[in-house]
DNA sequence: AATGAATGAGAGTTCATTCAT
DNA sequence: GATGAATGAACTCTCATTCAT
């Protein structure tokens, strides 16, 4: 039964902020901070400009916004990751690669990326957030085992941050290659295919003798 | 500090645009393209804003200038290499690489990298200019040498220019955390230091049994 | 005098382009195009600068827009006139030139006159459009009345287009000094009463013998 | 015999203010005062930017030299017609009206006509100047030779102002459409067909039955 | 809560004018 | 006298932000 005041559809207000940030993340992650309109922002939202106003105070904190939602669900992940496993080595980080290649893969993380890079000096504190809670903590973690690792002899001596940062660049190159060079005609990486490649290479190299498998 | 006595024109045609691209290149590193105020490049310049267009038509102009200022030299130097060594692969590696460490530590290459990133879809054709003269042939010259090297037996079977990118990706990695996380305090990464302890991984896991050093 | 209660916001979307065109042309006819300022326009138009950009692409834009503004309503008028009078040549010769004069009188179309002479140069579709939709069509009504009446015997030979232009010259003349002498002063010349007397006098020159009044 | 420290060439130092208003004369004629620029003229005088102010203290001064520049010449014809022909009132006309055609025909008065009526409003002292020397002076001389011929009972009773306006309102029509229309492509008039036309046509309306040739 | 017309500060660009050479 | 590189004020245009509805 109709009552006559009742509006035939209700919109889920609760989501909207969610649908803005999705939106905004598409669109800074198309144009960077400042080539992106509000104006476009709204459109793909499906909102007026001035309902962004409602929710984010300005252009800036929707910006915000947009990175703490890519930076928040990511940060438990890492935690848990670095509450570590006992076995090998070099299933831990072929379980971990494997699994930030799944999150690079399914989400628009890769955008985010260059944004960050992109406008790290105009938002300090973003990248900040962004190295604090994530990357700083993610490389710490993989440090970590990798000193862990050489203290059980399993891996050569060696600087484990730099041992960390040499496990995962080429995922980062293959992003940034995605995200720069393929909307123009280049042949993308497989990205999965390269980070095998990659762990059977570097680990090789990294492993002793001993722990070679 | 102003003297009274000092010109108030200066006069000095012959250098003053490499001076504006030596200038805009700080800002745009600096801020990326629309973040970039030509009232601030013209003050690092020392000259006005109108002086800035006798040399160059829009800012995007200028823009392009910049990039293309950096791309040039560097191009005739990715062509050399090319016609690459006879020797060792390894041996080629080491001197390419220290090669282009030499490079952008010496350069503010770094700066404009990031640029690239960050503006490739609001400018395609400097992403295209970018990939098609340096990137694209640097990484395909050193698939051409990984290539060669598999047929000689040097090294193991393999995606080739996975292997490429493999090779340099913690370099541009590294350059990529300068611009981005250490103006926010983060520790550097010693690129130097970076790239030895990784060639040595690396090529550890690259190379054939037999042309192990 | 700005009343402290009265809104900053008016919020009249359908008039305001009349109201922008209006002030606008009151400007260029003023000014001319370049020496026309936004600034003024909107001013006058009581609007601010920006708002003008919610109707017109560009400066030119709102130019056309005032050019066209004055030809549309004509153009029917021009159409109909072109379907003429079957009676004596020098009726249809009056009533016609009387009703561009009434026309003149009302209209603000005699500065818009001297805009198109200015900038004709500049904006040669408007000089275009201005010729083809409104003085062709009229000239070359008027040239066939005279060529039918010249048939009827009821004007003497002569040049059909040239005989047009005799007709209404001194009205054209007469708007053109409006516009430029007399602001600074200069004696006005009475329209109806010039024609009037330019009608009896070139009439009297053009009719044959047996048509004379 | 050549000194070596004479100047092979010497420039016709007298001669550059005139080069340099007949330049300006052109390009102010097809584009109107503000789009004229200063750079244009002076190239097509053949000097530098910086040489038109050893000349001119402004834009403004270089536009009042080149209307000047025209009406000084004629002032001294427009006088010694005032003192005016003894003979017939239709010879006068035919004389006078010849005299102007041919100026029209051999100067480029008709770009400067057009220049005056655009501007008019911005520089109300040079449409004085046009009015005050020129255009007043000529219709006030016709006027007053209209006047003595009705007081010999050659011409019909009537207004001897509107009277000479009507007899060199066409040619004034066709500069104007020479200028205006013509170079988007429509026909031009031939300016002294017109005019025989025109005043076999309006003399005879004007001449009083007696004085009819 | 939601809209979108309206604002106005600030950007890129032009060009008459200046002045060291 | 002559140059033309350099200036800077003034312009058109953009867009994040506001607020009457």
């Amino acid at each position: 039964m109709l009552n006559p005041g009742e509006p035939k559809f209700r919109r889920r207000k609760a989501d909207r902020p969610g649908e803005i940030v999705r939106a905004a993340m598409d669109v800074f992650a198309e144009k960077g901070f400042a080539a992106a309109k509000l104006d476009e922002i709204a459109a793909r939202a499906g909102v007026s400009k001035g309902a962004l106003y409602l929710y984010f105070e300005t252009k800036e904190d929707l910006f915000r916004a947009v990175v703490g939602q890519v930076v928040a669900p990511n940060i438990a992940q890492v935690k848990a990751l670095a509450a570590a496993h006992p076995g090998p080595f070099s299933d831990l980080v072929r379980s971990l690669v494997g699994h930030v290649v799944g999150v690079v893969q399914a989400t628009s993380i890769g955008g985010v990326v260059k944004m960050v890079i992109g406008e790290a000096r105009n938002f300090p504190e973003l990248a900040r957030v962004w190295h604090d809670d994530l990357v700083s903590q993610a490389l710490g973690a993989l440090a970590a085992a990798v000193e862990a690792a050489q203290a059980r002899g399993e891996v050569k001596p060696g600087d484990p941050r730099a041992y960390a940062l040499q496990l995962i660049s080429p995922l980062l190159v293959g992003v940034i290659w995605r995200e720069t060079f393929v909307p123009i005609g280049a042949a993308p990486f497989d990205l999965p295919a390269l980070m095998r490649q990659h762990l059977d290479t570097v680990l090789t190299g990294m492993l002793a003798e001993g722990a070679l498998p």
